[in-house]
DNA sequence: TCTGGGGTCCTAGGACCC
DNA sequence: TCTGGGGTCCTAGGACCC
């Protein structure tokens, strides 16, 4: 992969010497090759080896990979593999179990650190990566004593994208990968990225980038160029104007430190065999349904929408969703309406992956 | 060759009411 | 017999992210 751009004198921001006036920076911080990261400090011995983190740890289920150290990533191992097919690539990896309580306590205390800078203005991203809006004559020293600080506390490495939007920011970070910064700005940003296919946006995925390129929209300089109008057309209101925002680098300045209220929780498995029952599927989706009404009630928040994915043997996904009559915490409501759902896919293949998904009642939208 | 598990947001279109 | 708009609610499904 060659998307590092040559670090000119853009990679580098104004030195913070006199004359500098303090200003607004965003910087996304994104801890490198993160649950690795996590196990190596307790498995030191396993440093400069191939290490993948997924599943239960045995390369020969199903399941995929979560992360990869960057011995593995050489040898074409990357999350969202199957363990399986990591396996035939790098057998010489040493294969870890996902440890959610670890990483969380871990990614708690970067969370912690980047708060306990003064000034800043901290937006959780997901358990390795947040924004953080902070006012600073100089953001490059100020991401450079981010890094030490959260190193300091806890061990791990990480690297820092600064930029005068949430988009050039988040964007800037895998330019600096591993344990670097780079600055992406209204300044550079063309120079940068407008070569780029607008896949390399955040948010311009696969199928979103097909359809520009169908209308003739190639490179993220084509993107910034585009008609909004034409983009409105194609894609809708909200999302026409939120591309050609994108591909200026546009958009929201401020972080937004709001704690986070989930809309739904939800469970899925996939099936080490499949199941092949109607019993075996009702009392897979009972015990889902079991473990999102728990997670529900934790909030005491009621179910007020039920999902069902299925996803049937070798590679078919369904997702249905079925409002209730009135919000529920009772799990044979939540069972008996997913299991509705299932039958009415009416499809009598054998079913390999199972997920239940429980929308919550707002927290201000009594009943 | 085999495809996780946790989420979010958006659009389209039908049903229904005024 | 043919036909408005506007608004809301609901389901289905797509797309993306970490």
């Amino acid at each position: 992969m060659c998307r590092h751009p040559p670090r000119t004198q853009a990679a580098v921001g104004p030195r913070g010497h006199n004359g500098w006036v303090s200003q607004h920076w965003v910087l996304h911080v994104d801890m490198d090759q993160f649950l690795v990261a996590v196990e190596l400090l307790r498995h030191p011995e396993l440093v400069g080896r191939p290490v993948v983190v997924g599943g239960r740890g045995d390369p020969t289920e199903r399941a995929v990979v979560s992360t990869a150290s960057y011995e593995a990533r050489e040898r074409g191992v990357h999350s969202g593999l199957a363990l399986k097919l990591a396996w035939r690539r790098c057998p010489d990896a040493v294969f870890l179990p996902v440890d959610f309580p670890v990483y969380e306590a871990a990614s708690a205390r970067v969370m912690a650190t980047l708060r306990a800078t003064p000034g800043a203005v901290v937006e959780v991203l997901g358990w390795d990566e947040a924004f953080v809006g902070i006012e600073t004559d100089d953001p490059v020293v100020t991401a450079t004593a981010i890094r030490a600080a959260v190193l300091d506390a806890t061990g791990l490495h990480c690297s820092v994208g600064i930029g005068d939007t949430l988009v050039r920011a988040k964007i800037a970070t895998d330019f600096g990968k591993p344990q670097g910064t780079f600055q992406l700005t209204r300044d550079n940003w063309m120079e940068v990225m407008g070569e780029r296919p607008t896949t390399a946006l955040w948010g311009v995925g696969a199928k979103i980038g097909a359809r520009l390129q169908a209308i003739g929209i190639r490179t993220v300089a084509d993107l910034a160029a585009a008609d909004e109008d034409a983009l409105v057309t194609s894609f809708g209101p909200s999302s026409g104007g939120h591309l050609v925002r994108l591909g200026r680098g546009g958009g929201r300045t401020r972080p937004d430190d709001t704690p986070w209220v989930a809309r739904a929780h939800g469970r899925e498995t996939t099936y080490q065999s499949d199941l092949t029952t109607a019993d075996e599927v009702r009392a897979a989706l009972s015990e889902l349904a079991q473990r999102v009404v728990d997670d529900c009630r934790k909030e005491d928040r009621a179910v007020q929408r039920v999902h069902l994915k299925v996803r049937f043997a070798p590679f078919f996904t369904f997702t249905k969703v079925r409002k209730l009559p009135e919000p529920t915490w009772d799990v044979d409501v939540v069972t008996q309406t997913a299991y509705a759902l299932f039958l009415a896919l009416d499809d009598q293949r054998p079913v390999r992956l199972l997920g239940v998904r429980g929308e919550m009642v707002p927290p201000d939208g009594g009943y």
